[in-house]
DNA sequence: TGAGGTCATAACCATTGGCTTATAGTCCGC
DNA sequence: GCGGACTATAAGCCAATGGTTATGACCTCA
């Protein structure tokens, strides 16, 4: 498999034919086609069968035209980029989890570069697991996220402990009551957030089953549906601080909360790590760090970041797959 | 720039030398020497240089070892992917934007898997302006979003209508104003989620100098912050419904609001749409789907979605841009 | 049935890739 | 200044790539 195949097999796709994708390409038609019997042979797919006049692509088809056009796209990028790495500033990549991204690495990142003006960064979102082999590989220099596992040449320290607390709706039955066992809320529907959920160890450390559940595409629109009655949640503290205020949420006295837990940063180990990588796991433990986390729960002003435009990492979910309910 | 190329030069970053990487990868060190020689040549840049008695990656040597551990690891996963379409079910790749994902497409999917259960679907976030090429790579078979800039091959109708409000906290100075100037709110902090923002043209339209905004991962973020007090936000009204009847939102009576606005589905034409892109772009213009969209928005059962795992598509966001303020 | 598409295959050739072994250069520490 | 550890380069070999032209097989449509 070579990216002169991919190139005209993405082609292939995209023109719908082969001859036309030979004429695209600047060459003959049985170049293009003998690209194409290679990475047939190599992949051991049809990849795409001659049906009337044209062509259509079989499933294994679709699939490399999908990421065949991804990996040559890429293949410009880096191009690009490491021509323009030529004498340019510093970049810091950072890869960091679903709820990080959504509270913590905005204001973190305003007021980190309020002290390293000439920086650039950019921001990956992806799954705790992730977290080491991305450092190892070179794709990231700092994780920012929940307790990674432990992995060799990676140097992971909490460096901001945050309290998890129970929230619902005003209106609750048990808003008023004190010392709520568990159990008492297995009931409950649990509203959770995008991340790693520490709701699932939170009833399992205690033996319960886990709960039934309803997902959320962010913690803050969790937070909405807990706010109007449509269940229970485990948010982080200083998150909801505002609607407690405000009682559009109210705390429930659930035994074992508030409950402690940590945010790691995670670089490879001091020898290997850029400067730059140093800088920023010093920074976050700071007191002036740690401020502008809590202070400012998501928010920037604008001009300083633009929102992060995000991919799916993985690229078959099964959503038909379903609970027994 | 072959693959082999990549890899060797990944193993180089990754293990910090050529020689180790020679003896991970079991190639003579020569082998790896002369692939990162056939890459400086290629990229014309020196990658590394020795130092000590180890080496230091230069800026375009650090760019090339995150993306050749993307490329490669697409790579695997491509291989992998094709062998596993034999005799697999359908997939769908749909590609939205971010307030789409936020609100829109769980619901939606929700309710259309109900009806194709033996789907897959891959969900990819990106800017609008990433829609139509996607679409014709076969990256992805359906946009969600909205009005996408028309494009050749591309057949994009609007879906849902929804409305835009300006919202703000309960003890707003206006929250009792009627029919209120958009000038009036020119002082304002107007506070943004991620999405392409309705804001700027609203502006625009009244010939009014887009005004001062804060940044938000999430338009729910935005929201509770509108609801502290901090600002106000153009919302979308059914995102708003909840915390408007709860009284932790009020609605302004802007002039030209409410304000309409449309979600659009983008395919290929007609000729070229697959069997599932064709099946969802019927299924979303259906009142069964426009139900489940407003009915919950942004919240499913758990079991039948995972939330999507979130890669930044841009590895160069420059944080240290400051707006004149 | 035959003409005109389209894709697949064959035969051939020049170039590149990727590996080996051998050797030369460079840097560090003693 | 010299051994030792490292990377770079040279020379040689074989396989694979990427291109050509020529030809065959298949489908559609007049």
């Amino acid at each position: 498999m070579t990216f002169a195949q991919l190139r005209s097999f993405a082609t292939v796709a995209r023109m719908g034919s082969v001859s036309e994708a030979a004429t695209a390409l600047g060459v003959s038609e049985p170049a293009v086609s003998s690209a194409v019997s290679a990475l047939r042979k190599d992949l051991g797919d049809e990849l795409f069968v001659r049906v009337g006049g044209g062509i259509r692509l079989t499933a294994g088809g679709e699939r490399l035209a999908a990421a065949a056009a991804e990996i040559v796209g890429l293949e410009d990028r880096l191009r690009r980029e490491v021509r323009e790495a030529r004498g340019e500033r510093g970049l810091l990549r950072l890869v960091v989890s679903p709820t990080v991204a959504e509270y913590v690495s905005a204001p973190l990142l305003d007021a980190f570069t309020r002290r390293q003006p000439t920086l650039e960064v950019a921001q990956e979102v992806a799954a705790g697991d992730d977290f080491a082999p991305m450092l190892l590989d070179r794709r990231a220099d700092v994780a920012l996220g929940p307790s990674p596992r432990p992995a060799a040449g990676v140097d992971a320290i909490p460096f901001l402990r945050f309290k998890l607390v129970v929230v619902a709706g005003p209106r609750h039955r048990l808003a008023a009551a004190r010392d709520i066992g568990l159990d008492a809320l297995r009931g409950e529907r649990w509203l959770v957030g995008p991340g790693e959920s520490e709701l699932a160890r939170l009833f399992a450390e205690r033996s319960l089953p886990v709960p039934e559940t309803g997902t959320f595409a962010t913690e803050a629109g969790a937070q909405g549906a807990a706010a109007a009655g449509e269940g229970v949640m485990l948010a982080i503290a200083h998150t909801v601080l505002g609607p407690l205020r405000r009682g559009s949420l109210v705390r429930l006295d659930v035994r074992g909360t508030p409950r402690d837990a940590f945010w790691y940063v995670a670089t490879l180990g001091r020898e290997r790590r850029s400067p730059v990588a140093a800088a920023l796991r010093r920074f976050v433990a700071t007191p002036e760090a740690t401020q502008a986390i809590v202070a400012r729960p998501g928010g920037v002003p604008a001009g300083r970041f633009r929102p992060p435009v995000y991919v799916t990492i993985w690229s078959a979910l099964d959503v038909s797959a379903r609970q027994a309910s």
